[in-house]
RNA sequence: AGGGGUAUAGCUCAACGGUAGAGCGCUGGCUUGUCACGCCAGUGGUUGCCGGUUCGAAUCCGGUUGCCCCUGCCA
């Protein structure tokens, strides 16, 4: 079976009339005029007309389906079609494979199905050039993040995702047999990239995570990616710089790179206004109060509390200095005032992209805070032993990847922005 | 875990107590410039499931399941 293509359709164009070509790709409508016939195919790079005239061309396409795989062989030809320069004249019509009628999802996107439907079907929903263009969109999202964090000496890791303690801190873990023993899916690397600062100064890495929360919201999953970097020699306002400029690097990067993707989501990326503002927990607080929502500090800060921030601050803002009592252990305290931290979230509204800080790297601090937090110092003991060794002073974050991406395309639910979403009721497909 | 909404044809939806419909799709016919092709004819249903009220239930009521949204949970 021969199938090979000369051409992507997006290499195609008029000045190439009269060539010979063989496309393939995917049947997106079949419009039979008696004595001729237009297919308009797609492959992943566009979409193109073909033509068969005569009957020898036309029998090819009998029981030819919508979405079936074909191979089509012609030449190129100025069209008189409004919306293609150029058409294929073919009179070779190779089906490859045929599809299914009727297909659970209109894959056009004529008829948008529901988010349920189309995730059931999700390899046939990127068939839908809005879908495809969210997902050509994060490729490129994430090629921006590891050029911005590649060129900030950064050096990319992969820690393991398989953990055998559950003593991170007190978050829901999956657990899971690992053959005798118990073990646990990670829901951060928290611990190893801290860890790596000692030999590699500045790292990053890009992951799925797990947490065992039956969340039922447009912006929490149970498996989701986040970026995370930690650099030795840094102080939380300097991983703040990093953090803005990998988020604005984001924005230009796609703003220039996907024309056609911003069309097919119909959005329009722009660089976000910069510096980011940066709002202390104590001023949120009191901007709070003055709309009548009073909070003691130490008080976490409630989705409703965050709308309301998010209605004065509608773009990227740092809330930054948080009470110690609301962060983890490892998080290092303001010497200024001890009960506050060196600490921040990334907010964009109300939603919260990132969190992040500078990190305890005094071994006796760090032990002593984890038996405040009425964690056992023992279960840390593998942790700990790196704090002996010349732990530097160090700061990291890590950033919702899923969340950013539902910023960028303006896009509510996270579901929309991962390709196989998993939460507490989804583990299929 | 709590609250609100929703479930009707393959898909998207209407009908809201009195014969279950439309658009798209699909099938057949006609059609040489369509591009959401057009015209004619057809196809399509245990109204999520279980029970109740009623002469009569897609419609009202109770339960149940799935889904959507909000809250909670969420170093």
């Amino acid at each position: 079976m021969d199938f090979k293509r000369t051409h992507y359709i997006g290499q195609l164009d008029s000045s190439m009339e009269g060539k010979n070509v063989v496309v393939g790709g995917w049947v997106e409508d079949i419009r039979e005029l008696g004595k001729l016939t237009f297919l308009t195919l797609r492959d992943v790079t566009g979409v193109a007309q073909i033509v068969l005239v005569g009957e020898d061309s036309l029998k090819q396409t009998k029981g030819l389906t919508r979405q079936s795989v074909i191979k089509v062989t012609g030449t190129i030809k100025k069209s008189k079609a409004r919306d293609f320069a150029y058409e294929i004249k073919s009179n070779k019509i190779d089906i490859l494979t045929i599809a299914i009628h009727p297909l659970p999802i209109d894959p056009i996107g004529r008829l948008e199905s529901n988010i349920d439907n189309r995730l059931n079907a999700r390899a046939l929903d990127l068939r839908n050039q809005k879908t495809a263009a969210i997902f050509k969109l994060r490729h490129h999202v994430l090629a921006s993040i590891r050029k911005t964090l590649t060129e900030k000496s950064f050096l990319e890791v992969n820690t393991p995702k398989l953990i055998g303690s559950a003593s991170e801190g007190g978050a829901n873990l999956f657990s899971l047999k690992y053959f005798e023993k118990q073990a646990y899916l990670a829901q951060s690397p928290q611990l190893y990239k801290e860890q790596l600062t000692i030999g590699l100064e500045r790292v990053f890495e890009i992951a799925s995570y797990y947490r065992a929360e039956k969340s039922h919201t447009v912006r929490h999953l149970t498996e989701f990616t986040s970026v995370d970097i930690e650099a030795a020699f840094m102080d939380y306002s300097d991983v703040m710089d990093v953090l803005e400029s990998v988020v604005v690097d984001v924005f230009e990067y796609t703003a220039k790179n996907c024309p056609a993707e911003q069309k097919s989501l119909d959005i329009e990326i722009k660089k976000p206004f910069i510096p980011f503002e940066r709002i202390t927990y104590k001023k949120a607080t009191e901007e709070l109060g003055r709309d009548g929502i009073k909070l003691e500090v130490g008080d976490d800060l409630q989705d409703a509390h965050l709308r309301k921030l998010g209605e004065r601050h509608p773009g990227f803002y740092f809330l930054t200095d948080w009470p110690m009592k609301l962060k983890p252990f490892y998080i290092h305290e303001k010497d200024d005032d001890p009960t506050l931290s060196r600490s921040f979230d990334l907010q964009y509204g109300y939603l919260e992209l990132s969190s992040g800080g500078m990190r305890l790297h005094d071994p006796a601090k760090l032990k002593s805070r984890l038996i405040e937090q009425g964690l056992n110092p023992v279960q840390f003991e593998d942790h700990l032993k790196a704090f002996d060794w010349g732990m530097p002073p160090h700061s990291g974050w890590g950033l919702g990847l899923d969340r950013l991406m539902s910023v960028l395309t303006n896009i509510d639910n996270v579901r929309e922005v991962v390709l196989y979403p998993r939460d507490p009721e989804r583990l299929f497909p």
